[in-house]
DNA sequence: TCATGCTTTCATTATTTACCGAAAATTCGG
DNA sequence: CCGAATTTTCGGTAAATAATGAAAGCATGA
């Protein structure tokens, strides 16, 4: 009985990996850095990166490479275990700040820089005459002014605590 | 003096395609699919293949291609123009109308295959016993009520009219 | 200060993805 | 039907990205 439990939660936990990691590239994040994101999110302890390497049949260089990144994210924390060598890792749990790291990280990637071109090609053309070169200036304006908007509504709601978030949510959903 | 301004129109739209281009690749999306939609929100006029060639050096197959996926996102229309037997295209406009079909398309590769794979995971769990068998099933949950929850959202807000997105948005931001 | 165990780096290789360009299919006027 | 003007497809190639594995670097305890 206990086996077949064991078995059945091996499989889950496996399957859950897997299809993770393939999720991941369709987010723009590379398979083995969500493999071991979704591993470390199911693990009941920190593990090292020889656990890692071998839970995913990843190389050394991969594994160490991407815990390095999901330690840059803050989506995995580093830690010491008295007395033992080996780097630990464990992955943070909670939904909502998993959700801010994510947010916060493609707005830097998707929306600052979009941001920045919309600026510049909307200021280069601000003093311009005819038709066609207002027409291009308002269109950039009306792009700039709906990405900055964005922009402000990311960083308003990452910065929430998770409590507000769902009380306004349930305004919107209501 | 008109000499200069078209000069500088030109080099400011050139600017615009290049960039919007490699951000592009930043979202997910081809290069030459975001150069060619960037062109087409930029173009006072509709455009022929050739013309759309011609302007970012690309083949006709890459043209081609890249064309019909914007049609099939929504983002490009196709135009007949009568006694020309060339297809046409233009570009939605519509900064909020443009958000929207993002979203619908981000949320369709990114959102729920997510929850798909929570789903499953989360109901292939359910009734074992053990702490770590709960355990996982339980983050299996949150993930899932969350991911839900931000798909109902995103559903939501791009179902939206425009003016009451940003009556909405100013009660965050306010 | 040497040996050991672990971390980090990096040149190479593999995989994935985008792109080209030519050939095939389609459309339409004559 | 034929032929010219397009659109569409597709096999091969190139570029970008990720992964490998071996070697170098660092700490630690004997």
């Amino acid at each position: 009985m206990k086996g077949a439990t064991d078995q059945k939660l091996l499989q889950a936990k496996e399957e859950f990996v897997a299809q993770w990691g393939a999720l991941g590239t369709q987010w723009g994040i590379n398979r083995t850095m969500a493999q071991i994101h979704a591993l470390l999110m199911t693990s009941p302890h920190p593990m090292c990166t020889d656990e890692v390497m071998e839970s995913l049949a990843a190389s050394r260089g991969n594994a160490h490479a991407n815990l390095k990144e999901l330690v840059n994210w803050g989506l995995v924390r580093m830690i010491v275990i008295k007395g033992d060598r080996r780097d630990f890792y464990e992955a943070e749990k909670d939904v909502w700040h998993i959700f801010t790291i994510i947010a916060r990280e493609r707005k830097r990637r998707e929306i600052d820089p979009a941001l920045a071109i919309l600026n510049k090609c909307a200021e280069e053309t601000k003093d311009l005459k005819g038709v066609e070169a207002i027409a291009f200036h308002n269109q950039m304006k009306q792009l700039e002014d709906f990405v900055s908007f964005a922009s402000k509504m990311s960083d308003r709601v990452s910065s929430m605590r998770h409590g507000f978030a769902i009380q306004l949510a349930s305004k919107i959903l209501g």
